[in-house]
DNA sequence: TTGAAAGCGCTACCAA
DNA sequence: TTGGTAGCGCTTTCAA
């Protein structure tokens, strides 16, 4: 059933359907009536291939998430989530491409074939042959995430930058001189992952500043690599109170690898990091952390979309994010250090 | 550019262009070269709301994913992810629709405007008006999860009451007597979720076949809800020795609860359930536990779909899965109940 | 306030 | 082996 099968019902002319449909010119109050009757008594919705080839928009937008390595984490779940409800919300129905790179089969499908009005990007990197192609081509989109240099883009990001410091700052305040970082997985810090890059910036900075003895550590999206690398920090310097993390799935395996070594959290050894609030709590103690404020991010990004594509000459947008660090349990003063047994020390050893 | 433009340059018809871009009819190898050069010359990409209105096809694939009460579990990642790669291995996109009820906007988008070829469901109930709806207009389909009359449609499915049963006889084989079940959130029952049934279902059953003490429970999904139904379970029969559970975002608060009731895994509490092999391993102790075999599920989905969409008239067909539990850490022999001090019973070497 | 008709870019039928 | 052309179902201009 289509639009002229409406109109015959109607009896009046497609355009008028047409128009009583979109609004798009005055319809007398009656036919317009008739017209609904018959459009309710057969259900029918108009064609969306049909409509957007006429009028060249498709109401899809699509969502760029690369897989980070071999699989996908708990923050691209969230991202996903909220993109798709904000989508939905502005009657924007969601595309996803697995893409990691400009060339792949599936972004060319995206934009060649014009499959979608604009795309969310996900998982940015410092330089990214995504968001230049797009960027070269004039296809909208909104990052979640910043390159290197991104003014004149849009996008909705994390200050990584200052969240890693500010947890270095909670630690150095806390009394920890001997911190280790870690990082995502080192193929992503390879491929200029912007969180990982600032986020290490941000780490060695302020920790130079506060003059800690540092250690920086790349880790595997998984329980095993997080207790692995666990294991190696404390083989490397085995005087550590506290560690940063920017790698949510490693979480787990982190702290297994802090209890197998007897090291009890907070008191032996304090963990804090960025990671999206709701993974941050499945773990004992619950993690002090940065949260990322994952659902917010989806949401901006869609509502900069929509924005960008319904007036196309705006001037480029965006927010920059710095969530507070939200105080759980996971840090304490450091303890007496990995000789000693007892774990009743009230006070800080370096106050 | 368009098809046109091809034509002219390469100095051929369209019609001729476009054979040779499908293969639905011989072409010369001298024009088809003259074709494909000026294709890459200009790069050329065809129009897929052009083709899809041609042609009847959208090559997209719409997968619909309910968001299982506030949000989204990890489990729902996993096969986002997997039928999103396994749909781009068969060359179609995956349009995302949240939706939950038959009735919605983004569920009506997707099939009355026809932008996909077929749906794939998550989040099966036992009755699911999704799927009653697409059957009824002979839409293409398959669910992840089936109903409670599941013949004639396509599905893969698991065999969630053989799974609960299952870590049923592991911990009755254990010599467990008083076991409890932590469910899905209790909306999701009322609303006829399948596993949700079945797992309790099977875990009943076995249990009663077993002469086991059980409770059951319904819990929230994350961690707060975890925690709070073990103290609940504990306030309910502290003599529990163990329990089992689908609900893999309470895990962790699970955890937490236990470790606050004092009470050591597996030493003085078992547990085991039904949760991908990923988040079962970021516990400690690691969780023994039946794997959703997530990844395998998303692709055996998106297989029987695109098999469905070739073969119209072909008879239904599924997959329902089984797999064994993998032996971890997190179960062993009851300890000397609630009321003992010592840890050092018959249990497992190693924490 | 309405209708007729020309596209949108591609596919596939009918002829040659 | 190729070209011409009539749709696919909708939007929108031009006329009335």
């Amino acid at each position: 059933m289509n639009i002229g099968e409406i109109a015959k019902r109607a009896g009046v002319s497609r355009s008028t359907v047409s128009y009583a449909l979109s609004g798009k010119r005055p319809v007398s109050e009656d036919t317009r009536r008739k017209i609904q009757r018959v459009i309710d008594d057969l259900g029918y919705q108009p064609n969306a291939s049909a409509r957007a080839l006429a009028n060249g928009r498709t109401n899809t937008i699509g969502l760029v998430f690369p897989p980070a390595g071999n699989h996908y984490t708990g923050m691209q779940l969230d991202f996903i989530g909220s993109v798709t409800e904000a989508a939905a919300d502005h009657d924007y129905d969601v595309l996803l491409s697995p893409s990691g790179m400009d060339s792949d089969r599936s972004f060319q499908r995206l934009l060649g074939e014009r499959r979608v009005d604009g795309a969310i990007l996900m998982e940015m990197r410092l330089q990214d042959d995504r968001l230049d192609h797009l960027t070269e081509v004039g296809f909208p989109s909104v990052a979640i995430g910043r390159t290197a240099n991104p003014q004149g883009s849009w996008w909705v990001g994390l200050d990584h930058t200052a969240l890693a410091a500010a947890c270095v700052h909670h630690l150095a305040d806390l009394g920890h001189r001997r911190v280790a970082f870690v990082n995502r997985p080192e193929p992503l810090l390879r491929a200029g992952y912007e969180s990982a890059h600032r986020g290490l910036d941000g780490f060695t900075k302020a920790a130079a500043e506060r003059g800690l003895t540092v250690r920086t550590y790349c880790c595997g999206d998984d329980a095993a690599s997080g207790q692995a690398c666990l294991e190696q920090i404390l083989h490397d310097d085995p005087a550590t109170t506290a560690l940063v993390t920017l790698n949510e799935a490693a979480l787990g395996g982190i702290y297994r690898g802090l209890a197998q070594a007897g090291r009890q959290v907070p008191h032996d050894f304090s963990v804090t990091g960025v990671v999206a609030g709701r993974w941050a709590e499945t773990v004992t103690p619950q993690l002090t952390a940065a949260d990322v404020p994952a659902e917010q991010m989806g949401r901006l990004a869609v509502e900069l979309l929509v924005e960008r594509l319904n007036h196309p000459a705006a001037p480029a947008r965006h927010h920059l994010l710095a969530p507070p660090i939200s105080l759980r349990a996971s840090t304490a003063p450091p303890g007496p250090g990995p000789t000693g047994a007892a774990h009743d020390l009230g006070a800080p050893a370096h106050p």
